[in-house]
DNA sequence: GGATACTTCTACGTAACGTAGAAATGTTTC
DNA sequence: GAAACATTTCTACGTTACGTAGAAGTATCC
């Protein structure tokens, strides 16, 4: 229960930047400016999506457990369940889990892993 | 670039398991061997596939780097491009680059990883 | 209570994957 | 070397996830 869609993907940078819980509409804005600033092959190029269709991603999104409505105030308001680190953090367990020797993959793992980041870990794992 | 089917799942892991290449009539045999045997539900129950699904799959995997193939021998051999440690490692890392602020995922990361973990990764890094 | 805003339902196109037959190509055997 | 057999490639279909959005339903506001 893991990988998400482009747009479904696009949805939730959004919500994971912004703290406060937003509407379908305002996403939908920041997603026609999001993509239309970043100049790049983003993939979706500026294109002004329906409500609907950030409603439909929005619902599915729910369905997998990463994002959560107010359904009280009329124009709902969405907003993710956990953090992106959070998140991220747990899809990495989850594919460390995935093999049955995870001790062996951990080594590959760190095998390569950049300087600050060993030493974020060193700092992480001295601690405890 | 990641994310694999159940079959493919399942061939990877004979793969993987096994050292030697195999041939796609060798992984069909073990495949109906390992879902009979497994008696759980592992999603593809006792089915005897056909060899061409195999070799199907085994195209696939190959368009996705991640299984070689002798084309010498006649009955092709294929054999996993990378160990399963390595190919999860680098996934992990994957996952782990998709976020902006990794130092974050890192400590959530290792806030959820057990004693046996931590002790493996100490010693990886140094700190120990 | 009709106009307006919002949400849900339904639906279609595309791509990935499980699945395998048909067709093509290579190998073995007499 | 041609027929029988084995192996591989091509083509294809069903299913599911996702991007996309109109139609229809429901709440809100003046």
């Amino acid at each position: 229960m893991a990988s998400l869609g482009e747009l479904e993907r696009a949805v939730m940078d959004l919500l994971w930047a912004g703290q406060e819980a937003a509407t379908a509409n305002t996403l939908r804005d920041l997603l026609a400016q999001t993509t239309r600033t970043e100049g790049g092959t983003t993939g979706h190029e500026g294109k002004d999506l329906a409500v609907t269709t950030v409603l439909t991603v929005l619902s599915r999104l729910e369905r997998k457990g990463l994002v959560e409505r107010e359904r009280g105030t009329r124009p709902h308001r969405y907003q993710a369940v956990s953090s992106r680190a959070d998140h991220t953090a747990e899809l990495m367990h989850e594919v460390l889990g995935s093999a049955p020797d995870r001790e062996a993959v951990l080594a590959r793992f760190i095998g390569s892993v950049t300087d600050t980041e060993a030493e974020t870990l060193r700092k992480l794992l001295g601690l405890s």
